[in-house]
DNA sequence: CCGTCGTCGATTGTCAACAATCGACGACGT
DNA sequence: ACGTCGTCGATTGTTGACAATCGACGACGG
């Protein structure tokens, strides 16, 4: 159905090398042909599952089942099966051993989780980049910014949540480090779950239009230890942004330990 | 002859999978009643697999054929390749498709890497921990330093190796933070591959009989910022000592990107 | 009226066969 | 002798059918 879908997400750790735009590897001049896309259905499949849930179109805690999805898609139950997998494994999934398998449900307690363990890494990653913040890095970040700020003056809620993930995702990239890389894969999606949850239920998360000023502004500055600060600021107040909306529909208590 | 109820094969290298991870949390008052251990193929063959992968009987790099594998676990190939997915996203094995599938290959700009974020993230477990500290918290903190001395001397390197993992992990188990140990799970089993081709290369991996004396002993104390440094310092020795090792080892230079 | 148990539909788990693709070997032409 | 191309074996990708298990509904007995 919908090719040429733009593969933002960076796969486990070793995969490429990603902003850096190097490819200064030895051997034959890479002829600027793009690699051709292996189409197997398992990983389009994931592709478009990952999009479907993480952007809300499915409801988090509902049931998918293996073969609705299957005859959705168009495909077998094999490569589906596989493609579930994958997503339990990056945590957005969870199953029950012939019972069935569900979206993960969305837990106040998580919410803690995602954003402290979010501070210390973000923190880290501006301490590895610190020192090596060239003009491309600056430009890069400078733009994503602009991105977002278009994004919320335009009012779209969808593809600001998308700028909003890209513009942090700057500092993770710029580190190089593919294990971080990888963990960020791993909050980023629950960010992108929260929010959009959030967004759905309430339609907008919030103005927050300068939301990322003092933040650019430090990022692109000199004095590491305000960033610091800055990126606790910043994880407070989301944490408690998400935390409020997710305490105001306590319909279902803690249904998970 | 479609009984395939009967087959005992021998599950793999070692029926110790479901040593590590049960126990250790805080789950619900368990009754007395063990959980009945759902067997799905699935699930036994990704540990079989996982354990023989990180414990070293598989060579890092070679290819894993899914048919043999199959016939060796005495299953057919649909649950085997849903294991291999599930390593795949663990990251211990990769896939090019219509290809192969290959366990990862270790490298010097890896142990960087995992050594960075751990000592990165080892810093924020104890931090999360340090005011928590309990009495349980000790015992279990000097019981998995004992059972790590006690392999040391009984100079069972692969016990020694998992008992030094364990010590390590109890600090992350104390927090009780879910993602964190997410995270911690993955390192862990890097760690322990790159010490599995280091034990299987050199035969030992070195004496260290004390090397966790100082780090238990500041792990009890009342000085964090010394905690902060021996982390560091312990961080800082391991990653040069691993690398050390994969420097001598040179013999496949970088056969892949 | 209530508790218990058997039955049934739904869903996941598993299997064996078939198709698509890749890498290498060897024949062929120049 | 060398490069090129077709063929073949090996391996992974995909499919549809069958079996095992779970949860719920309803019959039955007290």
């Amino acid at each position: 159905m919908t090719d040429r879908r733009a593969k933002t997400r960076t796969d486990g750790p070793g995969t490429e090398s990603p902003a850096t735009s190097g490819s200064a590897t030895s051997g034959p001049a890479t002829s600027g042909l793009a690699r051709v896309a292996k189409h197997t259905f398992r990983s389009r499949i994931a592709d478009s599952l990952r999009d479907a849930i993480l952007g809300g179109d499915i409801e988090p805690g509902s049931q998918l089942v293996e073969t609705a999805l299957a005859e959705q898609f168009g495909v077998s139950r094999g490569p589906l099966r596989e493609a579930i997998r994958q997503l339990i494994e990056e945590g957005i999934l969870k199953t029950v051993p012939y019972t069935g398998t569900y979206v993960i449900d969305i837990s106040v307690g998580d919410v803690d989780e995602i954003y402290s363990i979010r501070r210390n890494l973000e923190t880290f990653a501006f301490e590895q980049v610190w020192d090596r913040r060239d003009a491309a890095f600056r430009g890069e970040l400078q733009r994503r910014h602009d991105a977002l700020t278009a994004t919320i003056d335009a009012g779209d809620d969808k593809a600001s949540i998308l700028a909003e993930l890209s513009f942090h995702g700057a500092v993770y990239e710029a580190t190089g480090h593919s294990f971080l890389l990888h963990i960020w894969a791993g909050l980023r999606g629950r960010l992108q779950l929260y929010w959009a949850a959030h967004h759905r239920a309430h339609g907008l998360r919030g103005p927050r239009r300068d939301g990322h000023d003092a933040y650019l502004r430090l990022a692109l500055g000199g004095d590491l230890e305000a960033m610091r600060r800055e990126i606790d600021s910043h994880m407070r107040r989301g944490a408690e942004q998400t935390k409020a909306f997710l305490d105001g529909r306590e319909r279902r208590p803690a249904r998970r330990a």
